[in-house]
DNA sequence: ACAAAAGTGTTGAGAGTACACCCATGC
DNA sequence: GCATGGGTGTACTCTCAACACTTTTGT
Protein backbone atom coordinates (compact mmCIF):
# COMPACT_ATOMS: atom_id res chain seq x y z
CA UNK A 1 0.00 0.00 0.00
CA UNK A 2 1.25 3.50 -0.75
CA UNK A 3 0.09 6.62 0.40
CA UNK A 4 0.52 9.97 -1.70
CA UNK A 5 0.28 13.58 -0.61
CA UNK A 6 0.38 16.86 -2.25
CA UNK A 7 3.22 18.15 -0.62
CA UNK A 8 6.42 16.07 0.92
CA UNK A 9 6.55 15.22 4.09
CA UNK A 10 8.52 14.32 6.49
CA UNK A 11 8.58 11.44 8.37
CA UNK A 12 7.35 12.08 12.13
CA UNK A 13 8.69 9.63 14.47
CA UNK A 14 8.60 8.94 18.67
CA UNK A 15 11.23 8.45 20.77
CA UNK A 16 11.38 7.49 24.73
CA UNK A 17 14.18 8.35 27.26
CA UNK A 18 13.50 6.08 29.80
CA UNK A 19 16.02 6.20 32.99
CA UNK A 20 16.42 3.93 35.80
CA UNK A 21 18.51 3.54 38.98
CA UNK A 22 20.98 0.53 38.08
CA UNK A 23 23.63 -0.15 40.32
CA UNK A 24 23.73 3.59 42.49
CA UNK A 25 24.81 4.57 38.16
CA UNK A 26 21.85 6.19 35.78
CA UNK A 27 20.84 3.91 32.97
CA UNK A 28 18.39 4.35 30.29
CA UNK A 29 16.87 2.28 28.16
CA UNK A 30 17.77 1.18 25.05
CA UNK A 31 17.12 -1.34 22.25
CA UNK A 32 19.67 -2.72 19.67
CA UNK A 33 18.92 -1.81 15.85
CA UNK A 34 18.35 -4.92 14.18
CA UNK A 35 18.14 -3.15 10.40
CA UNK A 36 19.81 -0.55 9.04
CA UNK A 37 20.42 2.62 9.26
CA UNK A 38 22.99 1.88 12.08
CA UNK A 39 22.44 -1.36 12.23
CA UNK A 40 23.77 -3.13 15.95
CA UNK A 41 24.07 0.59 17.24
CA UNK A 42 22.09 1.29 20.30
CA UNK A 43 19.46 3.20 20.26
CA UNK A 44 16.14 4.96 21.86
CA UNK A 45 13.11 2.87 21.52
CA UNK A 46 10.82 4.14 19.17
CA UNK A 47 9.38 4.06 15.83
CA UNK A 48 6.75 5.97 13.54
CA UNK A 49 3.97 8.03 14.60
CA UNK A 50 0.78 5.90 12.99
CA UNK A 51 -2.07 8.05 11.28
CA UNK A 52 -4.37 9.52 13.62
CA UNK A 53 -2.55 8.08 17.00
CA UNK A 54 -1.54 10.56 19.87
CA UNK A 55 1.88 11.51 20.24
CA UNK A 56 2.23 10.43 23.72
CA UNK A 57 0.22 6.65 22.82
CA UNK A 58 2.44 6.36 19.98
CA UNK A 59 5.49 7.00 22.42
CA UNK A 60 4.33 4.58 24.89
CA UNK A 61 3.22 1.58 22.28
CA UNK A 62 6.58 1.79 20.68
CA UNK A 63 8.14 1.67 23.83
CA UNK A 64 5.81 -1.82 25.01
CA UNK A 65 6.56 -3.05 21.34
CA UNK A 66 10.45 -2.92 21.32
CA UNK A 67 10.74 -3.20 25.40
CA UNK A 68 7.94 -5.14 26.54
CA UNK A 69 7.68 -2.10 29.45
CA UNK A 70 4.41 -0.59 29.63
CA UNK A 71 2.37 1.50 31.77
CA UNK A 72 4.93 4.32 32.32
CA UNK A 73 4.60 7.57 33.06
CA UNK A 74 6.27 10.27 30.26
CA UNK A 75 6.36 13.44 29.42
CA UNK A 76 7.32 15.34 26.31
CA UNK A 77 10.73 16.51 25.88
CA UNK A 78 10.50 18.34 23.01
CA UNK A 79 10.64 17.99 19.13
CA UNK A 80 14.05 17.06 17.00
CA UNK A 81 13.62 17.82 13.18
CA UNK A 82 17.52 18.77 12.11
CA UNK A 83 17.53 17.49 8.27
CA UNK A 84 20.38 14.76 8.29
CA UNK A 85 20.01 13.52 11.84
CA UNK A 86 18.48 10.33 10.07
CA UNK A 87 20.05 9.14 6.38
CA UNK A 88 17.05 8.23 5.05
CA UNK A 89 15.66 11.07 4.78
CA UNK A 90 13.70 14.20 6.46
CA UNK A 91 12.49 13.07 10.13
CA UNK A 92 10.76 14.88 13.06
CA UNK A 93 11.32 13.12 16.03
CA UNK A 94 9.15 14.21 19.47
CA UNK A 95 10.99 12.66 22.33
CA UNK A 96 9.30 11.52 25.73
CA UNK A 97 10.73 11.36 28.96
CA UNK A 98 10.44 9.21 32.10
CA UNK A 99 11.98 7.81 34.81
CA UNK A 100 11.08 3.85 36.24
CA UNK A 101 12.03 1.57 39.08
CA UNK A 102 14.01 -0.93 36.85
CA UNK A 103 12.52 -4.04 39.07
CA UNK A 104 9.54 -3.34 38.49
CA UNK A 105 9.56 -3.75 34.75
CA UNK A 106 10.63 -6.93 32.90
CA UNK A 107 12.54 -5.92 29.55
CA UNK A 108 11.54 -8.10 26.66
CA UNK A 109 13.22 -7.06 22.99
CA UNK A 110 10.50 -6.88 20.43
CA UNK A 111 10.68 -7.90 17.40
CA UNK A 112 12.30 -4.63 15.43
CA UNK A 113 15.10 -5.28 18.52
CA UNK A 114 18.12 -7.68 18.74
CA UNK A 115 18.31 -6.78 22.34
CA UNK A 116 16.69 -4.21 24.74
CA UNK A 117 18.65 -3.55 28.12
CA UNK A 118 19.59 -0.75 30.29
CA UNK A 119 23.03 1.18 29.72
CA UNK A 120 24.19 2.81 32.51
CA UNK A 121 24.88 6.22 31.08
CA UNK A 122 28.57 6.07 31.66
CA UNK A 123 28.93 3.90 28.96
CA UNK A 124 27.42 5.85 26.77
CA UNK A 125 29.81 8.19 24.58
CA UNK A 126 31.69 10.51 26.72
CA UNK A 127 33.64 12.58 24.30
CA UNK A 128 36.19 9.75 23.35
CA UNK A 129 36.66 6.53 24.55
CA UNK A 130 32.56 5.51 23.25
CA UNK A 131 31.66 1.74 25.04
CA UNK A 132 28.26 2.36 23.16
CA UNK A 133 27.67 4.53 20.23
CA UNK A 134 24.48 5.67 19.44
CA UNK A 135 21.99 5.94 16.44
CA UNK A 136 21.21 9.27 14.73
CA UNK A 137 21.08 12.02 17.63
CA UNK A 138 20.34 10.26 20.12
CA UNK A 139 22.98 10.86 22.27
CA UNK A 140 22.61 14.54 22.31
CA UNK A 141 18.46 13.66 22.59
CA UNK A 142 19.79 11.65 26.18
CA UNK A 143 21.67 14.60 27.23
CA UNK A 144 19.06 16.61 27.03
CA UNK A 145 16.71 14.74 28.95
CA UNK A 146 19.00 14.39 31.61
CA UNK A 147 19.24 18.18 31.91
CA UNK A 148 15.39 18.02 32.29
CA UNK A 149 15.25 15.13 34.91
CA UNK A 150 17.66 17.21 36.79
CA UNK A 151 15.62 20.49 36.69
CA UNK A 152 12.13 18.45 37.54
CA UNK A 153 14.25 17.38 41.28
CA UNK A 154 15.89 20.55 41.56
CA UNK A 155 13.65 23.10 42.41
CA UNK A 156 10.20 22.04 44.15
CA UNK A 157 10.47 18.65 44.98
CA UNK A 158 7.17 18.59 44.18
CA UNK A 159 6.89 17.38 40.99
CA UNK A 160 9.14 14.52 41.14
CA UNK A 161 6.65 12.15 42.37
CA UNK A 162 4.79 12.36 39.22
CA UNK A 163 8.21 9.77 38.20
CA UNK A 164 8.40 6.66 39.29
CA UNK A 165 11.69 7.14 41.12
CA UNK A 166 11.59 5.20 44.00
CA UNK A 167 9.20 1.50 44.64
CA UNK A 168 6.14 2.38 46.40
CA UNK A 169 7.78 2.06 49.57
CA UNK A 170 11.45 2.88 50.32
CA UNK A 171 13.63 4.02 52.56
CA UNK A 172 15.07 7.78 52.80
CA UNK A 173 18.42 6.00 51.89
CA UNK A 174 16.97 4.97 48.59
CA UNK A 175 15.64 7.87 47.18
CA UNK A 176 18.67 9.82 48.40
CA UNK A 177 20.85 7.93 45.96
CA UNK A 178 18.60 8.18 43.42
CA UNK A 179 18.42 12.36 43.62
CA UNK A 180 22.75 12.08 44.11
CA UNK A 181 22.34 10.00 40.58
CA UNK A 182 20.38 12.07 38.74
CA UNK A 183 22.06 15.72 40.20
CA UNK A 184 25.28 14.35 39.81
CA UNK A 185 26.55 14.85 43.06
CA UNK A 186 26.57 14.03 46.74
CA UNK A 187 23.89 15.24 49.11
CA UNK A 188 24.02 15.96 53.12
CA UNK A 189 22.34 13.28 54.45
CA UNK A 190 20.34 15.65 56.98
CA UNK A 191 19.62 18.11 54.72
CA UNK A 192 17.74 15.94 52.60
CA UNK A 193 15.37 14.91 54.94
CA UNK A 194 14.68 18.06 56.28
CA UNK A 195 14.07 19.41 53.62
CA UNK A 196 11.53 16.15 52.58
CA UNK A 197 9.92 17.19 55.97
CA UNK A 198 9.92 20.58 55.39
CA UNK A 199 8.23 19.97 52.04
CA UNK A 200 5.88 17.67 53.59
CA UNK A 201 6.35 15.03 50.78
CA UNK A 202 6.39 12.14 52.49
CA UNK A 203 5.13 10.07 55.36
CA UNK A 204 6.58 7.12 57.22
CA UNK A 205 4.65 3.74 57.22
CA UNK A 206 5.32 0.22 58.78
CA UNK A 207 9.01 -0.17 60.25
CA UNK A 208 11.33 -2.67 59.54
CA UNK A 209 12.70 -3.22 56.22
CA UNK A 210 16.65 -3.88 55.40
CA UNK A 211 18.30 -3.13 51.98
CA UNK A 212 18.90 -6.76 50.05
CA UNK A 213 22.12 -7.96 50.61
CA UNK A 214 23.12 -5.76 53.64
CA UNK A 215 22.25 -7.37 56.62
CA UNK A 216 24.42 -6.39 59.55
CA UNK A 217 22.82 -3.02 59.57
CA UNK A 218 20.10 -0.94 61.40
CA UNK A 219 16.44 -1.52 60.06
CA UNK A 220 15.65 1.50 58.02
CA UNK A 221 12.12 3.31 57.99
CA UNK A 222 9.78 2.90 55.38
CA UNK A 223 8.19 6.05 53.55
CA UNK A 224 5.91 6.18 50.84
CA UNK A 225 5.13 9.95 48.34
CA UNK A 226 1.98 11.74 50.33
CA UNK A 227 -1.04 12.15 47.55
CA UNK A 228 -2.26 15.76 47.95
CA UNK A 229 0.07 18.41 48.51
CA UNK A 230 -2.47 19.81 50.82
CA UNK A 231 -3.05 22.82 53.52
CA UNK A 232 -0.01 24.92 52.75
CA UNK A 233 1.72 26.13 55.91
CA UNK B 1 3.59 17.02 -8.43
CA UNK B 2 3.06 14.04 -5.80
CA UNK B 3 4.56 12.25 -2.93
CA UNK B 4 3.98 8.65 -2.35
CA UNK B 5 5.26 6.83 0.63
CA UNK B 6 5.03 3.36 1.99
CA UNK B 7 3.72 4.33 5.46
CA UNK B 8 0.40 6.71 5.99
CA UNK B 9 2.60 10.25 6.93
CA UNK B 10 1.02 13.23 9.83
CA UNK B 11 1.65 16.41 8.24
CA UNK B 12 4.36 18.24 10.49
CA UNK B 13 3.65 22.26 10.88
CA UNK B 14 5.30 24.87 12.91
CA UNK B 15 3.49 27.53 14.43
CA UNK B 16 4.52 30.67 16.21
CA UNK B 17 3.35 32.54 19.10
CA UNK B 18 5.02 35.70 19.38
CA UNK B 19 3.93 38.21 22.24
CA UNK B 20 4.26 41.96 22.65
CA UNK B 21 3.29 44.37 24.88
CA UNK B 22 0.58 46.65 23.34
CA UNK B 23 -0.91 49.15 25.61
CA UNK B 24 -0.59 47.73 29.28
CA UNK B 25 -1.47 44.39 28.27
CA UNK B 26 -0.18 41.26 26.44
CA UNK B 27 -0.63 40.65 22.77
CA UNK B 28 -0.38 37.84 20.30
CA UNK B 29 0.86 37.85 16.95
CA UNK B 30 -2.24 36.35 14.92
CA UNK B 31 -3.63 36.32 10.95
CA UNK B 32 -6.87 36.20 9.33
CA UNK B 33 -7.17 32.39 7.87
CA UNK B 34 -8.21 33.11 3.92
CA UNK B 35 -8.87 30.04 3.48
CA UNK B 36 -10.51 26.74 5.16
CA UNK B 37 -10.43 25.18 7.18
CA UNK B 38 -11.81 27.93 9.75
CA UNK B 39 -11.66 30.51 7.14
CA UNK B 40 -12.09 33.87 8.30
CA UNK B 41 -11.00 32.67 12.28
CA UNK B 42 -7.92 33.78 13.47
CA UNK B 43 -4.42 31.69 14.29
CA UNK B 44 -1.27 31.11 14.95
CA UNK B 45 0.97 32.04 12.16
CA UNK B 46 2.50 29.23 10.70
CA UNK B 47 2.43 26.42 7.94
CA UNK B 48 3.76 23.34 6.72
CA UNK B 49 7.60 22.46 6.98
CA UNK B 50 9.41 22.05 3.79
CA UNK B 51 11.18 18.82 3.29
CA UNK B 52 15.33 18.99 4.54
CA UNK B 53 14.25 22.46 6.35
CA UNK B 54 15.21 23.16 10.26
CA UNK B 55 12.25 23.35 12.55
CA UNK B 56 13.08 26.72 13.59
CA UNK B 57 13.95 27.84 9.77
CA UNK B 58 10.40 26.80 9.01
CA UNK B 59 8.93 28.50 11.82
CA UNK B 60 10.95 31.87 11.10
CA UNK B 61 9.94 31.54 7.65
CA UNK B 62 6.30 30.70 8.14
CA UNK B 63 6.33 33.90 10.11
CA UNK B 64 7.94 36.22 7.90
CA UNK B 65 5.45 35.08 4.92
CA UNK B 66 2.21 35.60 6.85
CA UNK B 67 3.24 38.29 8.79
CA UNK B 68 6.21 40.64 7.98
CA UNK B 69 8.17 39.97 10.72
CA UNK B 70 11.25 38.75 10.52
CA UNK B 71 15.07 38.54 12.97
CA UNK B 72 12.98 37.12 16.01
CA UNK B 73 14.75 35.00 18.41
CA UNK B 74 12.47 32.11 19.73
CA UNK B 75 12.76 28.92 21.51
CA UNK B 76 10.84 25.48 21.17
CA UNK B 77 7.40 24.90 23.02
CA UNK B 78 6.84 21.64 22.36
CA UNK B 79 5.01 19.38 19.75
CA UNK B 80 1.12 18.76 19.31
CA UNK B 81 -0.47 15.97 17.84
CA UNK B 82 -3.86 15.11 18.97
CA UNK B 83 -5.42 13.76 15.87
CA UNK B 84 -8.33 15.96 15.42
CA UNK B 85 -6.63 18.80 16.00
CA UNK B 86 -6.83 19.66 12.09
CA UNK B 87 -9.63 18.51 10.17
CA UNK B 88 -8.09 18.11 7.15
CA UNK B 89 -6.30 15.05 8.54
CA UNK B 90 -3.72 14.05 11.10
CA UNK B 91 -1.30 17.13 11.66
CA UNK B 92 1.44 17.41 13.86
CA UNK B 93 2.61 20.77 14.77
CA UNK B 94 5.93 22.48 16.28
CA UNK B 95 5.06 25.30 18.29
CA UNK B 96 7.80 27.95 19.24
CA UNK B 97 7.47 31.40 21.36
CA UNK B 98 8.76 34.87 20.95
CA UNK B 99 8.45 38.19 22.72
CA UNK B 100 9.26 40.96 20.62
CA UNK B 101 8.94 45.22 21.01
CA UNK B 102 5.64 45.55 18.86
CA UNK B 103 7.44 48.84 17.68
CA UNK B 104 10.47 47.42 16.15
CA UNK B 105 8.69 45.64 13.49
CA UNK B 106 6.17 46.04 11.37
CA UNK B 107 3.16 43.96 10.84
CA UNK B 108 2.20 42.93 7.35
CA UNK B 109 -0.37 40.24 6.29
CA UNK B 110 1.30 38.05 3.83
CA UNK B 111 -0.45 36.16 0.88
CA UNK B 112 -1.94 33.43 2.91
CA UNK B 113 -3.39 35.76 5.14
CA UNK B 114 -6.50 38.29 5.13
CA UNK B 115 -5.29 39.90 7.92
CA UNK B 116 -2.37 40.17 10.28
CA UNK B 117 -2.59 41.89 13.62
CA UNK B 118 -1.37 41.95 17.44
CA UNK B 119 -4.65 40.33 19.18
CA UNK B 120 -4.77 41.43 22.92
CA UNK B 121 -4.47 38.15 24.92
CA UNK B 122 -8.27 39.46 26.79
CA UNK B 123 -9.87 39.33 23.64
CA UNK B 124 -9.31 35.62 23.07
CA UNK B 125 -11.62 33.07 24.45
CA UNK B 126 -11.82 33.37 28.02
CA UNK B 127 -14.51 30.72 28.65
CA UNK B 128 -17.66 32.32 26.94
CA UNK B 129 -17.87 35.84 25.58
CA UNK B 130 -14.92 35.04 23.02
CA UNK B 131 -14.65 38.41 20.99
CA UNK B 132 -11.62 36.23 18.71
CA UNK B 133 -12.31 32.66 18.13
CA UNK B 134 -8.97 30.59 17.06
CA UNK B 135 -8.64 27.87 14.58
CA UNK B 136 -7.24 25.10 15.72
CA UNK B 137 -6.27 24.21 18.87
CA UNK B 138 -4.55 27.27 18.81
CA UNK B 139 -5.85 29.03 21.91
CA UNK B 140 -4.18 25.62 24.21
CA UNK B 141 -0.94 26.52 22.99
CA UNK B 142 -0.78 29.89 23.10
CA UNK B 143 -2.30 29.14 27.02
CA UNK B 144 1.01 27.00 26.95
CA UNK B 145 3.37 29.42 25.79
CA UNK B 146 2.08 32.27 27.96
CA UNK B 147 2.87 29.71 30.87
CA UNK B 148 6.46 29.21 29.54
CA UNK B 149 6.63 32.93 29.53
CA UNK B 150 5.81 33.57 32.99
CA UNK B 151 8.54 30.58 34.07
CA UNK B 152 11.11 32.12 31.92
CA UNK B 153 10.81 35.75 33.86
CA UNK B 154 9.81 34.31 37.17
CA UNK B 155 13.13 32.70 38.57
CA UNK B 156 16.73 33.48 37.46
CA UNK B 157 16.29 36.65 35.75
CA UNK B 158 18.81 36.07 33.50
CA UNK B 159 16.61 33.90 30.86
CA UNK B 160 14.78 37.21 30.31
CA UNK B 161 17.24 38.85 28.20
CA UNK B 162 17.78 36.51 25.47
CA UNK B 163 13.95 37.76 24.78
CA UNK B 164 13.27 41.12 23.21
CA UNK B 165 11.27 42.42 26.39
CA UNK B 166 12.25 45.99 25.80
CA UNK B 167 13.71 48.40 23.25
CA UNK B 168 17.65 48.37 23.61
CA UNK B 169 17.40 51.50 25.83
CA UNK B 170 14.25 51.25 28.29
CA UNK B 171 13.59 52.53 31.53
CA UNK B 172 12.83 50.42 34.36
CA UNK B 173 9.14 51.33 35.14
CA UNK B 174 8.63 50.21 31.09
CA UNK B 175 10.58 46.96 32.07
CA UNK B 176 8.79 46.58 34.99
CA UNK B 177 5.20 46.71 33.14
CA UNK B 178 6.23 44.14 30.86
CA UNK B 179 6.88 42.15 34.02
CA UNK B 180 3.49 42.63 35.29
CA UNK B 181 1.83 41.89 32.19
CA UNK B 182 3.90 38.57 31.90
CA UNK B 183 2.87 37.48 35.04
CA UNK B 184 -0.31 38.39 35.91
CA UNK B 185 -0.08 40.39 38.96
CA UNK B 186 1.11 44.17 40.14
CA UNK B 187 4.93 44.13 41.65
CA UNK B 188 6.91 46.23 44.18
CA UNK B 189 8.67 48.99 42.38
CA UNK B 190 11.16 48.76 44.99
CA UNK B 191 11.62 45.00 45.09
CA UNK B 192 12.25 45.10 41.42
CA UNK B 193 15.07 47.51 41.35
CA UNK B 194 16.86 45.42 44.08
CA UNK B 195 16.37 42.86 42.37
CA UNK B 196 17.50 44.03 38.66
CA UNK B 197 20.57 45.09 40.67
CA UNK B 198 21.71 42.02 42.99
CA UNK B 199 21.40 40.22 39.93
CA UNK B 200 23.52 43.25 38.06
CA UNK B 201 21.64 42.16 34.64
CA UNK B 202 20.94 45.71 33.43
CA UNK B 203 23.17 49.00 33.48
CA UNK B 204 22.24 52.48 33.16
CA UNK B 205 23.16 54.51 29.83
CA UNK B 206 22.66 58.20 29.40
CA UNK B 207 20.16 60.05 31.03
CA UNK B 208 16.61 61.73 30.29
CA UNK B 209 14.22 60.54 27.83
CA UNK B 210 10.74 61.06 29.14
CA UNK B 211 7.38 58.87 28.08
CA UNK B 212 5.90 59.92 25.11
CA UNK B 213 2.95 61.52 25.84
CA UNK B 214 3.82 62.03 30.07
CA UNK B 215 4.87 65.18 29.73
CA UNK B 216 4.82 66.65 33.34
CA UNK B 217 7.05 64.52 35.03
CA UNK B 218 10.58 63.61 36.08
CA UNK B 219 13.19 62.32 33.46
CA UNK B 220 13.75 58.66 33.59
CA UNK B 221 16.98 56.71 33.76
CA UNK B 222 18.06 54.93 30.64
CA UNK B 223 19.04 51.36 30.88
CA UNK B 224 20.25 48.30 28.52
CA UNK B 225 20.81 44.64 29.25
CA UNK B 226 24.25 43.42 30.46
CA UNK B 227 26.02 41.31 27.85
CA UNK B 228 27.39 38.76 29.72
CA UNK B 229 26.96 37.26 33.03
CA UNK B 230 30.65 37.79 34.36
CA UNK B 231 31.80 37.24 37.66
CA UNK B 232 29.44 35.64 40.11
CA UNK B 233 29.81 37.16 43.07
C1' DA C 1 0.83 74.50 44.07
C1' DC C 2 -0.22 70.39 42.22
C1' DA C 3 -0.33 66.50 39.17
C1' DA C 4 2.41 62.73 37.47
C1' DA C 5 5.75 59.53 37.38
C1' DA C 6 10.75 58.49 39.16
C1' DG C 7 13.31 57.05 42.56
C1' DT C 8 15.06 55.10 47.09
C1' DG C 9 16.22 51.11 52.22
C1' DT C 10 15.07 48.26 55.75
C1' DT C 11 13.18 44.37 58.00
C1' DG C 12 11.49 39.63 58.58
C1' DA C 13 10.60 34.89 56.96
C1' DG C 14 11.77 30.83 54.59
C1' DA C 15 15.00 27.82 51.98
C1' DG C 16 19.29 26.03 51.19
C1' DT C 17 23.84 24.76 52.75
C1' DA C 18 27.42 23.13 55.61
C1' DC C 19 28.81 20.54 59.34
C1' DA C 20 29.79 15.65 63.17
C1' DC C 21 28.26 12.35 65.95
C1' DC C 22 25.44 8.42 68.16
C1' DC C 23 22.36 4.23 67.18
C1' DA C 24 20.87 -0.43 65.94
C1' DT C 25 22.06 -4.71 64.05
C1' DG C 26 24.53 -9.08 62.68
C1' DC C 27 28.59 -11.28 62.46
C1' DG D 1 33.80 -5.40 69.54
C1' DC D 2 33.55 -3.89 65.10
C1' DA D 3 31.77 -3.06 60.65
C1' DT D 4 27.78 -1.30 58.20
C1' DG D 5 24.48 1.71 57.18
C1' DG D 6 20.42 4.52 59.75
C1' DG D 7 19.37 8.35 61.89
C1' DT D 8 19.45 13.20 64.12
C1' DG D 9 19.91 19.51 65.03
C1' DT D 10 21.95 23.95 64.60
C1' DA D 11 23.95 28.19 62.66
C1' DC D 12 24.79 31.03 58.66
C1' DT D 13 23.62 33.00 54.27
C1' DC D 14 20.85 34.38 50.65
C1' DT D 15 16.68 35.51 48.37
C1' DC D 16 12.15 37.13 48.31
C1' DA D 17 8.23 39.85 49.98
C1' DA D 18 6.27 43.62 52.28
C1' DC D 19 6.28 48.05 53.62
C1' DA D 20 5.84 54.73 52.42
C1' DC D 21 7.76 58.68 51.42
C1' DT D 22 10.73 62.25 48.75
C1' DT D 23 12.22 64.14 44.16
C1' DT D 24 11.85 66.10 39.69
C1' DT D 25 9.42 68.24 36.20
C1' DG D 26 5.70 70.89 33.48
C1' DT D 27 1.58 73.20 33.73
Amino acid sequence: MRFTYEYPRPAVTVDVVLFTMRAEDLAVLLVKRKGPPFKGAWALPGGFVNENEPLVRAALRELEEETGVGGVAVEQLGAFGDPGRDPRGHTVSVAYVGFVVAEAHTVVAGDDAAQAAWIPLQRIARRRRARVRLAFDHASIIALARERLRERLGDPVSRATALELVPPRFTLTELQRVYEAVLGRTLDTRAFRTRLRSHWIVEAVATGRVRAGAKRTRRAQLYRWRRRRTSER
